[in-house]
DNA sequence: GCCGATGTATACGCTGGCGTACAGACAGAG
DNA sequence: CTCTGTCTGTACGCCAGCGTATACATCGGC
């Protein structure tokens, strides 16, 4: 056998790319078949329509952000507030996964299937969150509190448009990630805002 | 002359409509009619394409979340907090506004036209939130960053499909909302999170 | 070197959607 | 009542995209 030429694999790495770029709606099998330089014939051999591809797009989406991600943080280690950093930088820095992601979550607002994976792999990363700030902040409504801004901030400032007069957008998101991460109540001595 | 039968707004109405559900591709002149109870044929003497209707939808939608929200919280006005709190359950909770907006958003990540009218709105928004935070929190880069914050969970909080255990997510966004709106540094009075 | 599996090109039918053309209905102005 | 402008239905040409059929190429195993 052998996967020689356009292989299933490439077939799902130019959807990831496509949907990244435009949307569930941009996955089409012609445009896809153009840019690997190949004609529509053989996709129907690695996937049996469009919602086939769909699916296996979704599968490894899920795992490269879930498992891989977790591993790779869970093999690194280090200081809670660095492992939760780490795991938004892979997730949300790394060029790839991110602009998937984004455009899954809107996928999501109107697929229930595609809604049920997104909220597996938001548990986790919402479990990796209530871990690692757990650490540092002992009331459990706190956590959950400030998990949720942790995340809902990762996410939100890329669906965000507004400009910050002279500074940047990495300078407020800095401040505002020592406002989540730090000062809790039981443990002010961590100072203020370090960064800046 | 006369607004008789089915006029320019209502077809904008319905392109609104579709567009929160759908997205923009969903955005279809014929399903429009249909649900309007008509043909497509007097479509095309209100808008030159669809892209004309698009680009009404857009009007309505930045008039409607900016104007007259704007204009509105600044008519009931009230204690800064609540005047945050207020516009943010005029935009985002009011059933008609929230699902376009976040349509729009992830629309404006794939047309620079888009973009750049969210960017007008999202601006104006901010200014508010700066507004209204800058009232009880001194350091400008602070109230920077929790504008930012308040924004995001606004906004991501519509984006993110984790659950919370036994709480349920408005419960945990109050207690959010309190993390960012109180307890500043220099008005550590507020006391810890009234809510719950 | 041959064979079968796997990928490939090409062509087809079908659907859905855009924009146009045109003729008819119907309101309001005069 | 009539005329005019606006809305309406129907029909058309066009293109994009899906899925199928079928014959061709190419690689690995034997």
């Amino acid at each position: 056998m052998g996967a020689t030429r356009t292989t299933r694999d490439r077939w799902i790495e130019e959807g990831l790319a496509a949907l990244a770029t435009g949307g569930p709606d941009a996955v089409r099998i012609e445009a896809l078949a153009k840019r690997l330089g190949v004609t529509k014939g053989g996709f129907y051999g690695s996937f049996a329509d469009r919602d086939a591809l769909l699916t296996a797009m979704l599968d490894t989406w899920e795992r490269e952000s879930t498992d891989e991600v977790l591993a790779r943080v869970e093999r690194e280690g280090g200081d809670p507030r660095t492992r939760i950093r780490r795991a938004g930088v892979l997730t949300f820095s790394s060029g790839r996964l991110l602009p998937i992601d984004l455009a899954v979550r809107d996928w999501a607002r109107r697929d229930e299937a595609v809604a049920a994976r997104l909220r597996r792999v938001d548990n986790r990363r919402m479990a990796l969150l209530r871990e690692m700030i757990g650490t540092f902040c002992t009331d459990p409504e706190e956590v959950e509190a400030r998990s949720l801004l942790a995340f809902c901030v990762a996410i939100g400032e890329h669906f965000l448009a507004a400009d910050h007069g002279d500074r940047t957008r990495a300078q407020v998101l800095a401040h505002a990630a020592d406002l989540v991460l730090d000062r809790t109540r039981e443990d002010p001595g961590h100072g203020p805002s370090p960064i800046r």
